[in-house]
DNA sequence: GTCTATAGCAGGATAGAC
DNA sequence: GTCTATCCTGCTATAGAC
């Protein structure tokens, strides 16, 4: 891999773990074994970095998406809910709780950026219910985008909530409470 | 008001506005008209004051749960939803995911304080939803723990992404559906 | 492209006068 | 209890050698 792309993906991890505005150029410089200075080479300032990270969610929502593009809607929709199951054995939350906790103390376009994403995660997730629904997998009231909002938010306060209640089952016990509300 | 609760107001704010590492001594000097050190006289270190911010929030919590001991289910599940809807309105997150962002850059006598907060809401909120079941009220699956873990995501999370929807009617529809999903 | 060196600033925290 | 003054540390960021 490249330096580019090996500082981005330490710098997601660190994000996601510690929060965007206690990770530092100093946390990267020891991890990668580089000097402060070759970090600022890449990304001159911190703003450049988070917007490279969520860039870097969205490459991999998008590759996400068109691997499961010909599947049926349950199977997408287990491809979404693996995303948090990945995230949860690193014990991290995920980007957009992570920066949204923090949104009005950083560079607004870092939020910007930050807003593309969830726009596309929702559409997404809303796209497949509806699909899901139609084909009679999925039952469920109120339109497509306010379930989704549900089964998002579901998930992303999953990952936080499970950092403080130290009982593992409790995420598990989320995802499988989201699939059963929607396929009985 | 003291100058000590009044510090630890606006410390509330700021945490859950701009995040417990962006926000600082001379934030709440500037805005409460009084020196860095004055406010080091009253919270040595900001650990000492995350401390009082979070138990603030316990002394709230406790007061809104005393208040509505003798309401029925459906009323106190509102009054549990209340919180949420005023913590909207001022465009902020609550202190549970402001702070579970941050958990593993914040020291952990904040975090061991954090987990009774979340622990109080979880109990209480499972206690509201068995009680509902029991007399009709509320019809679920799964165990009322369970329930409760679903309703608190939703309300945490909703705020978070609520921030980056730019859609005001998002929080309502979320939870519209949290209150129609139970009681129907 | 990576380094050394350092500027420049803001953070948390303390000493001691009033 | 509140102030002025200050310390020390760590941060983002830059200049310039190699």
């Amino acid at each position: 891999m490249s330096t580019r792309s090996d500082i981005v993906a330490v710098s997601d991890t660190l994000i996601r773990e510690k929060g965007y505005n206690a990770f530092s150029y100093a946390d990267l410089a020891k991890t990668l074994g580089i000097r402060n200075a070759s970090i600022h080479y890449y990304f001159p300032t911190k703003t450049d970095l988070a917007i490279a990270v969520i860039d870097r969610q969205l490459e991999k929502l998008n590759e996400l998406i068109s691997s499961v593009t010909d599947s049926d809607p349950l199977t997408q929709l287990e491809a979404y809910l693996s995303i948090y199951t990945h995230t949860r054995e690193e014990g991290s939350v995920c980007i957009v709780g992570s920066l949204a906790s923090d949104l009005y103390s950083i560079d607004e376009r870092i939020s910007n950026h930050l807003r593309t994403l969830v726009d596309e995660i929702l559409l997404w997730v809303a796209g497949i219910l509806e699909r899901g629904q139609d084909s009679g997998v999925f039952h469920f009231t109120g339109s497509p985008r306010s379930r989704a909002l549900l089964v998002v938010t579901n998930m992303l306060a999953s990952l936080q909530l499970v950092r403080l209640t130290d009982n593992k089952n409790d995420f598990e016990t989320i995802k499988e409470a989201v699939l059963k509300e929607l396929t009985t």
